[in-house]
DNA sequence: AATAATCATCAAATAATTTTCAAATATACC
DNA sequence: GGTATATTTGAAAATTATTTGATGATTATT
């Protein structure tokens, strides 16, 4: 869960702030004052920053500046004066965004989507991890399509891999053959799907401990196949 | 001096932000249908990229959704209808701003420079690495385009290097020849595929050992090829 | 304009996978 | 227990994908 901190000294709008962005499912921490403010941020760890421009004590171009200097996080600033939006646009503060009061909940809900998703993006390339599929003692790495069974490594061809895919995909459910059959080889295949039977042989040889005794594809009889989790 | 690349179909648009952004001293591209765009954005270098949404042959969501696989550079979104607006936002297309018609061009100029400005502050710490590739016993130098192979330069030909590139850039994942020939060739290239078989064979001859079994750049049968790390 | 380098195309050779088939084995039902 | 039905298994045949070398076309360089 993302951990937001807000630094406004006007209770209703910090509140309405607040509201909202629990709602979406954040985290959020409510400050008053521009020295708390500053202190907390940089000795608390939060995944982003909201900050009133005009604040008690350090305003919010001071605590953007000292907080850029030490952290790596998104930071919007607030605003009702415009040309406090020119000032955080021109002064090279560090500011990621800025919002100018009125502003609508909604819209400062997707600003901090946004930015947690372009940061996400940025810093960590975490698009690795999310294609990783892992059953038991069964890894699957679906983009450089390679399996590991127990941590070794184990080469598939193309269908035992689709198979197998399918199969982790789909765990506890039973297949027919015929069923198989047309989602891995496409339904306007011709042949016959005695063959999903050969595949199902070859693949249990390389992920099963005794391929007669499979404790991961398991035969359903009179029905199919089933992936036991 | 940073380029940005405009796609925008409508002349007058069009010419006025490139008006404004040349103005603030940006090196403009313009370009007016999507297919041209989405070739010239992934095979060129910019530093920023304007999209507006509703784009002939294809539109501004594709072309950000297929650059951002590749490219890690700010873009912004142009549209006039509220529904793009709230789909940019809501689908994970990897855009990093939006900006809806009619729009005034000051606002315009101020949201490229802020996104340059955040986007360099991001990535200074990775930039001395950017410009560098090294994997196992393969150094690329990206502004050079040379390439060493055990601290041995190896003269490679433009293709043999964007494949490499391409590779180095995207380890251990899969990719097929079609897909290949796509992105290193340009998606509306006329010729086949199997060239990039060739050319493949042609870089594996410099960079490998045994070129006829391949250490890096592996082949995955029935599925493509693979630079494995 | 000539030369060199790179790129695209093709077909033969090779390699790996997939399919087929029949015998063997296992399960369910009477 | 016997029979019909379903599944497993092993090996060979068929198919498909990839590699390779040679050749012509294109592009850049001198």
């Amino acid at each position: 869960m993302k951990k937001i901190l807000i630094v406004e000294d006007e209770p209703s709008i910090a509140e309405l702030q607040k509201d909202y962005l629990e709602l979406s499912g954040f985290d959020v921490d409510l400050i008053d004052s521009g020295k708390k403010g500053l202190d907390q941020a940089l000795h608390e760890t939060y995944d982003l920053l909201i900050l009133d421009v005009m604040l008690p004590e350090i305003n919010g171009f001071e605590i953007c500046k000292r907080v850029r200097e030490e952290k790596d996080i998104p930071i919007l600033m607030v605003s009702a004066k415009k040309e406090d939006i020119d000032k955080i646009r021109g002064l090279g503060l560090g500011a990621d965004d800025y919002i100018s009061k009125p502003f609508s909940p909604s819209e400062l809900v997707a600003r901090v989507k946004a930015h947690l998703t372009r940061y996400e993006r940025l810093s960590a390339k975490s698009t690795q991890t999310n294609k990783q599929i892992q059953i038991r003692g069964i890894q699957i790495d679906q983009a450089s399509r390679r399996v590991y069974v127990n941590k070794h490594e184990v080469v598939m061809t193309m269908k035992e891999f689709d198979l197998l895919l399918f199969f982790a995909r789909n765990p506890n459910q039973v297949f027919s053959r015929d069923h198989l059959f047309e989602r891995i080889w496409g339904f306007d295949s011709m042949g016959d799907p005695v063959t999903v039977t050969v595949h199902i042989r070859k693949l249990r040889e390389k992920i099963e401990q005794d391929p007669s005794n499979p404790q991961y594809i398991e035969t359903v009889w009179g029905a199919g196949y089933r992936f036991t989790v």
